[in-house]
DNA sequence: ACCGGCGATTAGAGCGCTCTAATTCCCGGC
DNA sequence: GCCGGGAATTAGAGCGCTCTAATCGCCGGT
């Protein structure tokens, strides 16, 4: 429980504490006899570095903060795995902060990690854009999955609405006109994929027919939003929901009304997560390549990180339909 | 981007660095006027306390790491929110760890907490016992939904014995005899669950119909022991998954092969995780108050933390079966 | 006017480490 | 045998904060 500090180690192994520093960084400069001892004494003094001084003193924590907007999004936790792959790669650290699935949430996990003084922050999530800026200013910070324009910060997301454009084409193609949203909220990339939803449906002619319920990327909004939608006088045929957990609320909700999907109802997701592609779901969705995205993320941060450079990157990737047995004809089409 | 001390906040309220300090500490015996005076020069610099420098001087970090085994698994993103809760209640903040789905993965994670000398550790994850025992020397620390038994730690789980139990009897019930097992592997509670099922099945006389297929908690596995399972000469009637994501992953193959259920095969999981309700699943399984789970770890920790409490403690809940759509009476049974 | 006492404030010594500059060591060259 | 020079090692000053002990200032009591 006691601190093994360098100092003892030093002594033990009859260096100066220096030494024992350089030794614990891996220095060129030291002879082989003494690291060797050094690193007896490390060892069977069961020395652990202290990473408070140890950053303290050298200002840098070799540590990413990355801020998740919600553990239960499956598409996160994939971008998450994809962090880590690269972090691993480039030997940092990763400490996760917990969003809770609201802005202020995310606001205080990122002033945790100022307050550790993490090297990089990666927000992926819903955090407010002032909050950002302000974060920004302190740290190397890379948003994710945004579809904002970001002056001050890195960012990297897939075209959210040319998803959305993919979706309302595949759904129109297929024969559908009353096609529904399910909106996401403050949900990263939401807006955009809202906007895209409606630029698509004009350019169909199907201006009478857009409607859209609220949402906020979760399975509980989207059973609602798909209850208020089959409700309404004229039900749509299809609906689109703004991620794929609400695209699953969207699907549940359907069949718990005794009805057939695709064959009444054709449902659409986005992000394209584990579970869309289970035989049971079949969930037409729209692919964003998630790991990608979160190794591209990190990359980005540390050359930030370690080059300085402070010109602002952009990325933006192109999303991808995936069609499955969600999707079909509306009812009582011919083809 | 540069560093601002209390030094300097001290210097433009025209007080000394002490008192600064304790105005941010909050402590009690400082005068209104300097406390404010002290405020809005922090304010105005954007002060924002060091935290490494801090927890350097004051040996507390007032910080709780929490090692998950998996961010995909949404029973470790339950039990994470009652985490949350009890540390947002007392004030702690959070850091997560991911386990990257096995126990070395999880060690790192530990070595990063303890590096940064957070002031406990939970674990919710499948680390091997001798790196919790090393762990637990370091500092106080708590092990979720584990069933071992661990000597130095506190723990709290369910008795995944009895849940086992209660999966094979309502099978039995509703008239299965060949009933098979999908094992969880190195999975929390995993090895238990595995022995329950075993003991329940030899309760009921069942001894030839004990049939184990591996797994590891994921959807991906679930799905291999099922069709293993299946292809099997005289083929399970019900399959009891060791997780709820196993499950989905079984369910997943069965239907796909033309089966239905429970018609054909009936499914039980384990966990009792949100997907587990929706309509399509229908999930029979067990549940395991998760967020109780988080939030009770939480306590015990602290409790540890704070009164330096050192005596071990093992806390056992209950699991309770809940029973929907995904089990039945075998095919064939006339009941 | 003087003193005790108490709350408010501050000085100063660390916390465990890194990093620069200085020192020591060792070897080959002359 | 002495000197120069590069490699190995060390001294010592911080990093930004907390915490104990000391100091200050002000009040009432006598």
């Amino acid at each position: 429980m006691t601190q093994v500090t360098q100092q003892q180690v030093a002594e033990k192994a009859g260096v100066s504490p220096a030494l024992v520093s350089l030794v614990m960084r891996g220095a060129p400069n030291v002879s082989d006899h003494r690291r060797r001892l050094v690193l007896e004494a490390a060892a069977e003094l069961g020395y652990r570095p202290n990473v408070l001084a140890r950053s303290l003193a050298s200002r840098r924590t070799h540590t990413i903060g990355v801020v998740v907007n919600d553990l239960h999004n499956p598409f996160f936790a994939e971008v998450a795995d994809g962090i880590q792959a690269a972090a691993d790669e480039a030997d940092y650290r990763l400490l996760f902060g917990n969003g809770r699935h609201s802005p202020e949430g995310e606001a205080v996990a990122v002033e945790t990690f100022l307050e550790f003084r993490v090297d990089g922050v990666i927000v992926a999530g819903t955090l407010e854009l002032a909050s950002i800026e302000e974060a920004a200013r302190a740290v190397p910070l890379v948003v994710v999955a945004r579809s904002e324009h970001i002056a001050w910060a890195d960012t990297i997301n897939t075209d959210n609405e040319a998803g959305a454009h993919l979706m309302v084409d595949h759904l129109v193609a297929a024969g559908h006109r009353r096609i529904a949203h399910i909106d996401g909220g403050g949900g990263a990339g939401a807006a955009h994929r809202s906007i895209g939803y409606v630029d698509a449906m004009r350019r169909h002619g199907l201006d009478d027919h857009i409607q859209i319920a609220a949402g906020d990327f979760t399975e509980d909004t989207g059973r609602a939003g798909a209850a208020e939608l089959l409700d309404r006088p004229r039900p749509p045929t299809a609906i689109f929901a703004a991620n794929d957990l609400s695209a699953i609320g969207a699907f549940d909700e359907t069949l718990s009304r005794g009805m057939r999907i695709p064959d009444d109802v054709s449902i659409g997701g986005y992000d394209n997560i584990g579970l869309a592609a289970m035989a049971h779901l079949g969930l037409t969705t729209i692919n964003q390549p998630s790991e990608d995205i979160g190794a591209a993320a990190l990359d980005m941060l540390l050359q930030r990180v370690e080059t300085g450079r402070d010109a602002t990157e952009h990325v933006v990737l192109q999303p991808e339909l995936v069609v499955r047995t969600s999707s079909g004809p509306p009812p009582g089409d011919p083809t």
